[in-house]
RNA sequence: GGGCGCAUAGCUCAGCUGGUUUAGAGCACCUGCCUUACAAGCAGGGGGUCGGCGGUUCGAAUCCGUCUGCGCCCACCA
């Protein structure tokens, strides 16, 4: 076939994702073949694609793409998550920019402008991932959100609740002002934050509420709310303090009256010693509150602003009331001083704001028990993480994890199936239907209207937990006695996971949990952990940076199967990568490599009659082996998951190997034809190679196969069998290898002496040399004769395992040069004998090493001895 | 504060159970080549006291201790 002299990546790529979609190539149904399934890790439904998606993306897909070609039925199955608050925030954003506040909308109004920002924004980002070249099983495209899979979570839900672990109650939450919900503990980032350590003057009260000379001092950050404290308190053991023992102190500038009481929680060598205790604004002082039956005042709206109970600054921002009461303070006497003071403030992870710690009726969900066998199943290597270091990372949650706070007071996501009663009773019902027949067993008179649902919706992790279970059925999560479907069945487990090691809390442990009550069985077998990407300064990728490359302009200027290389150069599993576009270029010249060397094979043209030369037939015995050690190779790479290490052994084959020794020692001369048998040799491997390289490059490597030959419609690359390896010639493929070191170190001669590689050289050689790779010796380094003796009259010498080679140059050698060169590798020879016999000479070595060893460092003496020999005689020739 | 991990060439990383002659790769770099597949290429080349110190061992990049410097996770000492 005709092919054009250069790769366009563009056109090839439509031609043949359009091609794979319309063959339905990837579309998998159960059937008798062992399955191979991955779950995409589901992107936020309006997201669009970046760094980290085409990292991800392209291992899952160098995963699908062997798993099919290994005969395995390959099925991976797309899909976006609904992303409650990131999505709800998007909303926000978007109406308040047309003059519209969320506030003003009822619920009803609300979603139906959420879904209408989904259907417009929602899927762009599976489009894009189409570009990549994923082959995921469209047919099989799921919605955290839709109908079904939301059913699936109500039902989780339920389940939960008949068995007692979720359960409702008024508790400490991470409350995002910003958000205006509140969000669970992964969900709150800790930084180091300057701010300001306040220490003030409490007066002691003379028991009618007036303020005495004596005064306590207490140190906080946070002075806005002292209004809200409930008492003064310290330990019992600090003698400090024992005189205030049944005093009261007045809060300053509002003059309540608050006790001092005694805990052991407080330091008392942090601060003062003295500790504000405000239940309502800190979980510990919460604590403490419950212990000593402490009033509760809460001075904070949603917003972060103080309300009427503060009775002064009413209305104002929590950080301006800092500011402000700061001063206040100042003036009434009451602040002795300020110091600078670094400390760990939490900010939400969705909108970074600083987290309000707010008491709050919200729903939990148990965890101990759950946790304790997503524990087990890794610890046990039912499930496997990669890289290993995660197991720590994971056990450590595990065994440290907090109900998980389940409810968020958002619209956009699955609605909480309570109802409550009239009087104050709840029921839960996958239904309204059987939330008022539950209701009504209670009470007869009960009608609908009666009943008020929950206004919260549930944590996106809630539903996302369930994704490798409710792709497949989703009848199945909440009804753990379910029969399962035949795709659940088939499919489940999953085989292997590929995400980031930032959810593995969020979502790998809470697959697990689900996958364990649900299924009875681990959601998944691997678990391969990716960095994170950043720019090649080590910087994390950010829009404000401005450094994070839009994949879709990448996958334009330097086609996908060259943005997939650039990404798989650089990642190992478990580290970040440093992503730089040099990679990717690198990518690009990997094709044009590829498709070159088609153009020089598929240009030959075959002689029927001509005999196979010795080169090409001993090119083709080593290229055969190689090859089939190389298959080796990349099948242990692979099967450790090390994806970067594989496609290298693969990049390195087809260059370095395939086309710099192999192709050029086979190619025939201009205007000369090749032999049937190389030929044919050439294009089996040429073939193989294009398989061994489609799981990483698919489209390049369909393209060329599809050139090829004559093929079927719908039959593709990606259905070809992975070559399999045959049996390894090792001693042919070592005295290969010495062959092409004689090669090099003729070509360096030629540099050296700056003569052409035309110029033919005769080679003198004194050591064994495998007689059958003497053509392949002569046409690789262009020699007129080689002779097995020493060199008569001048020459330039070197070494080659125990072989010695010289060049004869007449004219050429500079004796002094050469002399210096042969003395100085005498001089490292020597050494090297030293140490060995160092070694030989130390009785505890010879006795204590393995017989192998010792063998080993026998050898290596004779074999220096040999070199220092021969660089002995060539130095007397001089 | 607790835990985990990392440190090998200019850069990014391999180096698996301690022993493969002088510790490898890719990229970058230097030199010479427009050789009829490919200059996005070809041929050749230089470059590392394996973070510091101490220990175990016949033998350490590899195991142990310690220090230094990074990174990550968990953690509400106000």
């Amino acid at each position: 076939m005709e092919q054009k002299s250069k790769y366009n990546p563009s056109e090839v790529e439509q031609k043949w994702y359009a091609y794979w979609l319309k063959n339905k190539c990837f579309h998998s149904e159960p059937d008798n073949r062992e399955p191979y399934t991955i779950v995409i890790p589901p992107p936020n439904v309006t997201g669009i694609l970046h760094m980290g998606h085409v990292l991800n993306n392209t291992l899952n897909d160098v995963l699908i793409r062997k798993a099919r070609m290994e005969g395995k039925n390959a099925c991976w199955v797309p899909g976006t998550d609904h992303a409650s608050i990131a999505t709800e925030n998007k909303v926000v954003a978007k109406l308040a920019a047309q003059g519209i506040r969320k506030e003003d909308l009822t619920r009803e109004e609300f979603l139906k402008h959420a879904w209408a920002w989904k259907e417009e924004h929602g899927g762009i980002i599976l489009e894009q991932l189409r570009k990549l070249g994923a082959s995921c099983d469209w047919d099989r495209t799921r919605f955290t959100m839709e109908p079904e899979l939301s059913k699936a979570v109500i039902a989780t839900f339920c389940h939960f609740y008949r068995k007692g672990w979720i359960y409702r109650g008024v508790r400490m939450v991470n409350w995002d002002p910003v958000a205006l919900t509140a969000i669970s503990d992964d969900e709150v980032i800790h930084r180091d934050t300057r701010s300001h350590f306040y220490h003030l003057k409490y007066y002691i009260s003379d028991g009618k509420g007036n303020p005495t000379d004596q005064y306590l001092v207490i140190a906080t950050t946070r002075p806005e709310t002292i209004m809200a404290d409930a008492a003064i308190c310290v330990n019992p053991a600090d003698e400090r303090y024992h005189c205030l023992r049944g005093k009261k102190v007045l809060i300053p500038l509002i003059n309540r009256e608050i006790p001092v009481i005694e805990d052991d929680y407080v330091e008392m060598d942090f601060g003062t010693g003295c500790l504000k205790v405000t239940p309502a604004h800190d979980a510990h002082d919460y604590e403490i509150g419950l212990r000593h039956n402490l009033p509760v005042l809460d001075i904070i709206d949603d917003r972060g602003r103080l309300n009427a109970d503060a009775q002064i600054l009413v209305g104002e921002d929590r950080f301006d009331a800092r500011k402000k009461i700061a001063k206040m303070l100042e003036d009434a006497g009451n602040l002795l001083k300020v110091e600078e003071y670094t400390s760990p403030v939490g900010y939400s992870e969705r909108t970074d704001a600083v987290i309000e710690p707010k008491l709050s009726a919200q729903w939990f969900l148990k965890m101990d028990d759950l946790a304790a066998r997503a524990l087990e199943a890794v610890e046990s290597g039912r499930i496997h993480f990669i890289p290993d270091k995660y197991r720590n990372v994971y056990r450590h949650w595990m065994e440290n994890v907090r109900d998980w706070c389940i409810s968020r007071q958002l619209w956009w996501g699955q609605r909480i199936p309570a109802w409550y009663l009239p009087d104050g009773g709840v029921v839960v019902a996958e239904t309204a239907e059987e939330a008022l027949a539950q209701a009504q067993q209670q009470n007869p008179s009960l009608k609908a209207e009666d009943l008020h649902q929950d206004e919260d919706v549930l944590d996106t992790w809630f539903s996302s937990w369930l994704w490798p279970i409710s792709v497949f059925d989703p009848e199945q999560p909440g009804h753990p006695e379910h029969k399962a479907g035949a795709d659940l069945s088939y499919y489940y487990p999953t085989s292997d996971l590929v995400t980031g090691p930032d959810i593995i809390f969020f979502w790998v442990a809470r697959m697990i949990m689900a996958g364990d009550e649900f299924m009875h069985d681990v959601p998944f077998r691997n678990v391969y952990f990716t960095g994170i990407v950043r720019d090649k300064l080590g910087r994390k990728m950010s829009k404000t940076l401005g450094n994070s490359p839009n994949p879709l302009d990448l996958i334009e200027k330097y086609g996908a199967d060259a943005v997939r290389i650039g990404m798989l150069l650089c990642s190992s599993a478990g580290n970040d990568i440093l992503y730089d576009e040099a990679q990717v270029e690198q990518g690009r010249n990997f094709c044009g490599k590829i498709w070159n060397a088609w153009r020089l094979v598929s240009g030959w043209n075959v002689d029927e009659k001509a005999e196979q030369g010795e080169v090409s037939r001993a090119a083709v015995k080593w290229f055969d082996n190689l090859l089939s050690r190389s298959i080796g190779t990349v099948a242990d790479h692979y099967a450790k998951f090390r994806i970067s290490d594989a496609l290298m052994t693969i990049y390195k084959l087809f260059w370095d190997d395939f086309c710099s020794w192999y192709l050029e020692l086979v190619k025939p001369g201009y205007g000369a034809a090749i032999d049937r048998a190389t030929f044919d040799a050439t294009v089996d491997f040429f073939s193989k190679l294009l398989k061994l390289i489609h799981p990483v490059m698919p489209f390049i490597t369909e393209e060329l196969w599809q050139g090829m030959e004559e093929r079927r419609d719908g039959e593709s690359i990606m259905f070809e069998r992975t070559p399999v390896a045959g049996p390894v010639d090792e001693p042919y493929l070592s005295a290969f290898d010495d062959l092409r070191a004689l090669v090099v170190n003729v070509r360096g001669v030629r540099a050296q002496k700056g003569l052409s590689p035309k110029e033919e050289l005769a080679l003198n050689i004194e050591g064994a040399f495998r007689e059958e790779l003497l053509p392949v010796l002569m046409r690789a380094a262009n020699l007129s004769s080689v002779e097995f003796a020493a060199p008569e009259g001048p020459a330039v010498s070197f070494i080659v395992g125990t072989v010695k080679a010289s060049v004869k140059l007449e004219g050429l050698v500079d004796a002094g040069e050469e002399r210096k060169k042969l003395e100085a590798d005498l001089e490292h020879q020597r050494r090297f004998l030293a140490g060995v016999r160092a070694k030989l000479s130390n009785e505890k070595f010879v006795s204590g090493a393995p017989a192998a060893v010792v063998e080993g460092e026998r050898k290596k003496e004779a074999d220096a001895l040999a070199r220092i020999a021969a660089l002995e005689a060539s130095l007397s020739k001089l």
